[in-house]
RNA sequence: GGCGAUGUAGCUCAGGUGGUUAGAGCGGGCGUUUCAUACGCGCUAGGUCGGUGGUUCGAGUCCACCCAUCGCCA
């Protein structure tokens, strides 16, 4: 049975370079495309970019090229970046791409139809640099604008509206319909309040800049730059279109078992709100699930253009690889939560966590007891000799996976790999109380042979378990324990079961250490290299 | 100002519907093995569970108020 998945992040704003807050999306999406593909279900994933609006327009005068030129080159480092990071999407957005901007246009025609969209007078404060309007409760007293604290101009616009207002309504059932519809629960609250308070209509066009999608039959106007990006998921797949018209939006859209925006907290109510809204009107479905997750801050501070400490992924992947980064960013704190990103965070988690907890199990086992004692071959272990130890063992591994596998749907990545590491932490105990090594030495081979094949197993569980935080690595360690690259497949459910996959008789080979650890001089060199502050050691 | 959270060991956090000695990981301390990436494993942390007052035979776990931090709306 074929469960179509959707997942996207947001389009980032193409005015921007990628930093780790883009990467911390679009790894999360990556990692739930990544785990639905190994369940065997047809996955779609978009990220992409926004390149319309004001600043887009300016940028480009002031760097004195033409708007598109402009953004087609920003576009690239975003395009690097998830090469990098190894984020595999399947579709990549751009706002000024001709489907989108009559997918946009298609869009507005359904919601005009539905006699939803009108034309109207606005007026309000204007504030000039904000380029802006401003409500009275925004403005400090003497009329000025909170931000710039200059006078602002009372302005009338002439602007498509959206009857938003009609919506309060059909948008409080659905949420009540749907209680998962935003997570986390409490962003969920917050949604939910703001609805209840009422909603006005929303003005939907501008024309104070031409650098967008013109609006249906009034090139005067251009679509406001919400509309226009939202309609981002839906255009992607081709859509909206008639059934057969767009098979990808007809698999992904219309029919798929489930769709998740990856949004970050700032961006909510544009997702939970207004995008609903719009395809209430128009008609179309409504996606699953908008899963908010936190900010990062890195090393304790804010990034923001002031301090100028944007973290941009590129020099992080160099230092420590991209699954390693991946492994971090998913393990360290939990998805819906604001975090910290860490270097020497990072490093500990590295050193504690892949080299000694996961790379040191592998090596142990592969690259010595194996090795030395069984000819580098898988043994063979009749599941009739089992001892209580292993029965244990084989127990959490069920136990683990079974439940991996719910954090992982559930998006709860920093839980998946929390119980992922039990099991590494059971096997290593294992290893400790089986002692593999005097074994050998007794000559006790059947049991020896019992107890490498338990572990190796568990390895061959381990490495489909964390595939998609880390698929490189992952398929490294399978590499070594004699297993090919996984290949996840439609219609094909990989995740982990039956006990037993691991075939007596293939050749491990044994290679270098999965996760090296770093030693203090190294930590220092790698802080260096990426020029971190270290108040952190407190030595003197 | 309105609404909603959060406040548990040095750090990061778990602790459905109230019930014996409040938990985990990391860090710290002690011990131990030697197969391994000086890795692993075992033991150890005596923390007024933000504060006060209640309900109850019994409350991190329910109620009230207070303090602090944060988010959304205004």
């Amino acid at each position: 049975m074929a469960r179509p998945y959707y997942v996207t992040t947001p389009i980032y704003y193409v005015n921007d370079r990628p930093h780790i807050g883009h990467a911390y999306s679009t790894v999360a999406a990556d990692v739930v495309s990544r785990y639905q593909r190994l369940r065997g279900n047809p996955t779609y994933f978009l990220t992409g970019l926004d390149e319309h609006g004001l600043k887009i327009e300016r940028r480009a005068r002031e760097e004195q090229l033409a708007p598109q030129d402009f953004v087609d080159r920003m576009a690239a480092p975003f395009r690097s970046a998830w090469e990098e990071l190894d984020c595999a999407h399947d579709g990549f957005i751009r706002t000024t791409s001709a489907e989108h901007r009559q997918s946009v246009q298609a869009i507005w025609k359904m919601m005009k139809d539905r006699g939803d969209i009108y034309l109207d007078d606005y007026e309000d404060w204007y504030c000039v640099g904000c380029e802006s309007f401003k409500t009275v409760k925004e403005l400090l007293e003497g009329n000025l604008c909170a931000i710039h604290r200059t006078p602002v101009e009372r302005i009338k616009e002439r602007s498509y509206f959206f009857r938003l207002s009609n919506y309060t309504k059909p948008l409080l059932n659905h949420y009540e319909a749907h209680p998962d519809f935003v997570q986390p629960d409490a962003r969920f609250n917050e949604v939910k309040s703001f609805v209840k308070e009422g909603l006005r209509d929303l003005s939907i066009s501008r024309t104070s800049f031409r650098w967008g999608v013109p609006v249906l039959d009034d090139e005067e106007h251009v679509v406001y730059v919400w509309l226009d990006a939202l309609t981002n998921y839906v255009s992607a797949l081709g859509g909206p279109a008639p059934e057969g018209e767009a098979p990808l939006y007809d698999e992904f859209w219309t029919s798929a078992q489930t769709i998740t925006h990856i949004v970050g907290k700032d961006i909510l109510r544009f997702h939970a709100v207004y995008w609903p809204a719009f395809l209430l009107s128009a008609g179309v479905r409504v996606p699953s699930q908008i899963w908010a997750h936190g900010w990062l801050t890195v090393n304790g501070e804010k990034m923001s253009k002031s301090l100028g400490n944007f973290l941009p992924p590129g020099p992080l992947v160099e230092a420590f690889g991209a699954d390693v980064l991946r492994y971090y960013l998913m393990r360290e704190v939990g998805f819906g939560q604001d975090g910290d990103f860490s270097h020497r965070n990072l490093m500990a988690r590295y050193n504690g966590e892949l080299a000694n907890g996961l790379g040191n199990l592998m090596n142990r086992i592969v690259a010595s007891i194996v090795k030395r004692n069984l000819d580098g071959r898988v043994p063979s272990a009749g599941l009739d000799d089992l001892e209580d130890a292993d029965r244990d063992l084989i127990d959490t591994a069920k136990a683990a996976a079974h439940e991996a596998a719910q954090h992982l749907e559930a998006l709860a990545f920093h839980r998946a790999l929390d119980t992922t590491w039990e099991l590494v932490s059971a096997a290593n105990k294992y290893v400790d109380s089986t002692e593999p090594w005097r074994l050998a030495k007794q000559g006790a081979k059947q049991r020896l042979e019992q107890v490498c094949y338990t572990v190796l197993e568990t390895l061959r569980w381990l490495s489909i378990m964390l595939f998609p935080v880390m698929p490189n690595k992952c398929n490294e360690l399978r590499g070594q324990i004699g297993m090919p690259p996984l290949l996840p497949t439609e219609g094909v459910d990989l995740w982990p079961s039956a006990w037993g996959g691991l075939r007596p008789g293939i050749e491990t080979r044994a290679a270098t250490p999965l996760f090296p650890r770093f030693d203090e001089a190294q930590e220092r060199s790698i802080l260096e290299r990426l020029a971190v502050d270290s108040p952190g050691s407190d030595a003197k």
